[in-house]
DNA sequence: CGTCTGACGATGC
DNA sequence: GGCATCGCCAGAC
């Protein structure tokens, strides 16, 4: 899988990420071969290509991408929402329960 | 073509 | 436990 770019690793892993669950910046780079591309993958969900669940790719204490990434405020947490994820007070995500760990 | 910045995170102090 | 710094390196300017 060396012939293909990080940003195709980050893209297939995302693209793998089940409904209901969600995974980090960080681990996604450690699993995409840099663990401290993390910065990376943030980069690669913002030249991500169409249909690509990028909003199940969150920060390692479940904060959010910004909001004009989705559309507006609370977009990203409405699709989410939608597929069962649980949400805090904080309005981060309940990483306890949806951290999708290798 | 040099410099700065950045959907982040680990580490050091 | 908060603040500063480094690493990653592709685009924007």
């Amino acid at each position: 899988m060396d012939s293909r770019t990080f940003y195709q690793r980050v893209y297939r892993i995302v693209s793998e990420i089940p409904a209901g669950s969600v995974m980090t910046y960080g681990q996604i780079a450690f699993y995409a071969g840099k663990p401290r591309a993390a910065r990376f993958v943030g980069r690669a969900m913002r030249l991500a290509p169409p249909g690509l669940p990028c909003h199940r790719v969150v920060g390692k204490n479940g904060a959010l991408a910004p909001a004009e990434a989705f559309g507006g405020p609370g977009a990203q947490r409405a699709l989410l929402e939608r597929e069962g994820i649980a949400f805090l007070p904080g309005g981060r995500v309940n990483m306890k329960k949806h951290w999708l760990q290798g």
